[in-house]
This record gives C-alpha cells, sequence and structure tokens, in this order.
RNA sequence: GCCUAAAUAGCUCAGUUGGUUAGAGCACCUGACUGUUAAUCAGGGGGUCGUAGGUUCGAGUCCUACUUUGGGCGCCA
C-alpha cells in the first residue's frame, strides 16, 4: 500500500507506475462516461484526484460513492501538466470499504467553526481541522527536539497532586465520592494539577535543565477565546540562571517553532495564510528574522500606556496588572512580541524572586498578537529566608509545601522558569481565534461532549 | 461570573409594516453531460420557524421566561 505523502515526495518515481492507496472521498464528481474522486488518506494536506471511467465493471456503482466513504484504489500515476494538479491516478480498480451514509454532514464547502464544534468526532477531515491538528502534533514534536537538543530532561510529573493550586487557578477535586478526605482514595484532598511547575523545580536542581510538557486542568468559570477547562502546557525549569536566561530561552523556542512549523508545514500554513489570517507567513517570518524581542520593564509598559493618549476601559497603573486591551495595545504598538518583566509583587506569585527594590519582583510575560499572554515566567526565590517570609506574608500553610522549600536548604541555587501554553501558541501559529479549534476535544465551563 | 447578540430545511442564509400554501444556494435522490476542480444543467423529496407561555381576528415577525450558541469583559496559560 502506498501513501499520498509518498507519491506527492517521489512523483516522479512514481510516475507512470501503479499505486495502491485508501482513503476517504472528499468529493465525487461524475460525467455519463467518466468522473473524479478527490482522495484523502491523511497522510499529508493535500488529496489526490482519482480519474474512472466506464471501463471499470463497477463504474456505476462508483458514480455514486458518497462523500466521507473510504475506498482503495489501484490504478496508474500520470502526470497532467496542463491540468490544475500536477499528476492523478488512472484508476483501473476502486473498491468500496467503508460507505458513508446520505447524512453525512461534512459537504465540499464552507462550514461555520459553531457546527464543527458539535461534530468533533468528524472535523479532523476538513482541510481547516486537519491542517490544525497536524500543526499540532508537528509543534509538540519541534517542542521536544528544542529541549532534547539543548540537553534538557523531560519530567513526567504528575496529574493527580495534593498541592492545592498556590494561586494559579481554582482546581478540580477528585474523589470517589467519599463524604470526607480522610476516608477518601489517598486519605486527603487531592486536585488534578495546574501547574508541573513545583514538581518540575526539584527537578532542575538535579538535572539542571528539565522541562514537562502534560496537560493542566482550571476549573475556572471562563468564558473566553483563550481558556479552556483542560489545556497543555510546556514547563521549562533551568538551574543557575537568572530572568535574562529565561526570557531568552522563552525567544529561542518560539523561534525555533516557528522555523520548524515554516519549514515542516508549509502546506498547512500556506493554507492559514489564505483562508485565516491573511499575512500569517510573513509575520512569523518577521518574528523569526527579528534580533531580540522587545524587552521593557512593567513601568515602563505603564508609562508607554499612560502617554499613548487613550482613554482606557480599565486605567493603567503602576501596582496593577495589565488588562488584554493594554496588551493589545502594546502588541500593536511594537508589532512584535514583547516581554514585560519586573512585575509588582502583589500581584504576581509567591515563589517570584524579590528584586532589590523590594517593589518587584523577578518575572516576566511574553505577550504576542492575537493570544495575548503566551508565556508566564519568573526566576524563583531561591534564598530560604525570604520565600519563607514571603509564604508567611501570603498566610500560606508551609507544611503542605516543607518539600518545596526544602530545594532551598540542601543546595539551593538561582533558578529560573516559564510556563508556555501549547494551545495559545498554535493559535499564535495558525491565526485560528477561538481555543475550542485547536484542542481536538475542547473542556469548557458545561462543555464536556464526546 | 458580568454585558451583549443570535436561534428559520442536514449546512449557510433571506423572509418587507403582524396577513394567502415560509423561500434560495449547497447537500441528498432521479436524470442530462467526453476532462471535472466547492463542476455545470433540469427535476424531486425535505420545515411544529430553539422550548414554554402570552398579546392578536391572525405571530417566523410583537412581549415574557427558559435553553443553547457566538462575541466582549474579568480570572489566567
Amino acid at each position: 500500500m502506498n501513501t499520498i505523502e509518498e507519491i506527492y515526495r517521489k512523483s516522479e518515481e512514481f510516475q507512470n507506475r501503479e499505486v495502491l492507496i485508501a482513503g476517504w472521498v472528499r468529493n465525487n464528481r461524475d460525467q455519463k462516461e467518466f468522473g473524479f474522486i478527490d482522495l484523502n488518506d491523511g497522510t499529508c494536506f493535500s488529496s489526490i484526484q482519482v480519474v474512472y471511467d466506464s471501463s471499470i465493471e463497477n463504474f456505476k456503482d462508483i458514480q455514486k460513492y458518497r462523500n466521507g466513504s473510504s475506498v482503495e484504489v489501484k490504478g496508474e500515476l500520470v502526470l497532467t501538466p496542463s491540468a490544475k494538479q500536477p499528476f492523478e491516478i488512472k484508476a483501473k480498480e476502486i473498491t468500496l470499504l467503508g460507505d458513508s451514509g446520505e447524512d453525512y454532514p461534512i459537504q465540499p464547502k464552507r462550514h461555520s467553526r459553531e457546527f464543527l464544534r458539535e461534530k468533533l468526532h468528524l472535523r479532523a477531515r476538513t482541510n481547516l481541522f486537519n491542517a490544525i491538528f497536524r500543526l499540532r502534533s508537528e509543534a509538540a514534536y519541534a517542542i521536544h527536539t528544542f529541549f532534547h537538543s539543548r540537553g534538557f530532561i523531560y519530567v513526567h510529573t504528575p496529574i493527580i497532586t495534593s498541592n492545592d493550586g498556590e494561586g494559579a487557578g481554582e482546581l478540580f477535586n477528585i474523589t470517589t465520592a467519599s463524604p470526607n478526605p480522610e476516608t477518601d482514595f489517598f486519605g486527603k484532598k487531592v486536585y488534578l494539577t495546574v501547574t508541573g511547575q513545583l514538581h518540575v523545580e526539584a527537578f532542575a536542581m538535579a538535572y539542571r535543565n528539565v522541562y514537562t510538557f502534560g496537560p493542566t486542568f482550571r476549573a475556572e468559570n471562563s468564558n473566553t477565546t483563550v481558556h479552556a477547562s483542560e489545556f497543555w502546557m510546556i514547563e521549562p525549569e533551568i538551574a543557575f540562571a537568572d530572568l535574562t536566561d529565561e526570557m531568552n530561552l522563552a525567544e529561542d523556542l518560539l523561534k525555533y517553532v516557528i522555523d520548524y512549523v515554516l519549514k515542516n508545514c508549509s502546506e498547512e500554513m500556506k493554507f492559514f495564510d489564505a483562508f485565516v489570517e491573511k499575512g500569517l507567513i510573513d509575520k512569523l517570518t518577521l518574528v523569526l528574522n527579528s534580533k531580540e524581542f522587545k524587552r521593557i520593564t512593567h513601568k515602563e509598559a505603564i508609562d508607554l500606556l499612560l502617554a499613548s493618549g487613550i482613554n482606557f476601559e480599565n486605567a493603567p497603573g503602576y501596582k496593577k496588572d495589565l488588562a488584554t486591551e493594554h496588551e493589545k495595545y502594546l502588541t500593536s504598538y511594537f508589532k512584535s512580541p514583547v516581554f514585560v518583566y519586573d512585575w509588582p509583587k502583589d500581584i504576581k506569585a509567591f515563589y517570584m524572586r524579590m528584586n532589590d527594590d523590594n517593589e518587584t519582583v523577578a518575572a516576566s510575560d511574553l505577550l504576542v498578537p492575537g493570544s495575548g499572554e503566551i508565556v508566564g515566567g519568573s526566576q524563583r526565590e531561591e534564598r530560604l529566608d525570604l520565600l519563607l517570609k514571603r509564604m508567611s506574608d501570603l498566610h500560606m500553610n508551609e507544611k503542605t509545601l516543607d518539600w518545596y522549600v526544602d530545594l532551598r536548604r540542601y543546595g539551593g541555587c538561582k533558578h529560573s522558569g516559564f510556563g508556555l501554553g501549547f494551545e495559545r501558541l498554535l493559535m499564535y501559529l495558525s491565526g485560528v481565534d477561538n481555543i475550542r479549534d485547536v484542542e481536538a476535544y475542547p473542556r469548557n465551563p458545561n462543555n464536556c461532549d464526546f
């Protein structure tokens, strides 16, 4: 059996030779004595055109093969230089493997994303979603390749955890429905993880450079195009490294992934560029070739917003977080990804390293046009006394995180890391503007179908 | 969670000031067609107009509630 991918890749070798392929009918245009099937086997974005004529004994049946049916085709690959497509298969035999009913919902036309969200099991058969989920796979591979090439260790941090969040968001409880935690499965309250960071920090203190890449769960009642209840996150942690090293790493990673998908998903990227976001490839190429992403402190960002003369709905403030409208202004002002670093301590997590001014912490957010905050990172507080003071100021339970504090007791060192939202990265890379469309089976408040 | 808009055929939509039997394109079925490219052409079937109430001689159209979906905001990645 051949694949459409190898036929495209080695079309000269296959010329005038017999091939055997199997795939799904995307379109079937029949005429009196002949007809054309667009066949896609999933091995590449492109379909291949199969020509059949009345010399085939089951010609009358083939004419009625509907969209979505699976078929096997034996035939000869012939070049068609004067036609729209470079080559086609002149069929000798076409066998129906699996019929598709009259009510197959995917038609050879545009469908709304909303409609396709109700057909999660079928939408990968459309051009758009076929492109998205191949991009997703390739981008994941690129991320692993990037870290592996730099000697990072891939750590599988737990999905079930007793860490109660440390402020990263609302948690999903895990229970076997026992009335009280002590008699429940784990003998205590446990949750689905909201981050692998604390766990992976421990491994950074053994392997130096490590990362996690796995699912994450937030029980927040967020209803936006950039939030999901289940999403994937990449969290590297690097020892003997400060905030600048952390920003450099995030920038290198983003550029590596852009370069990889432009080279290895070129058909998909061209499709996104043509039908999803005009100018996408130029936008990414510009970022790829930029010398260094813009880096400004939180204070400088606020200065810029105040000087913009724009009457923001949320007034910018030196002690306040950036609102979505502020992020949009900053990314469109610089027309590129922007790091905002040195944030007011009160709006950031307890583990972030206090700067000498005692007002800000060594944290950085990477903002990108379209997807907003795509990376959140920081240098971690490695000084035992300062970490303990911060935890007690925030009335945190030291006991449950004693193991985390231990990392400062036994050979602590400066270290940094970040979290990259995988889906937000995919949105940025594809131009797709809803997180529900870059996850195979998206989960949101009141939505866990399939 | 807050704000806002929408829901009419399998899909995408039109439907006038409240007035006869609710339309179109695509999909599906039947047929035509010697190279199609979301093929084209002719014909056919397919609708309790999201649900429940209400106003009215009369409601797809107006009112109320609910449900679902889209978008914006907040929380974050």
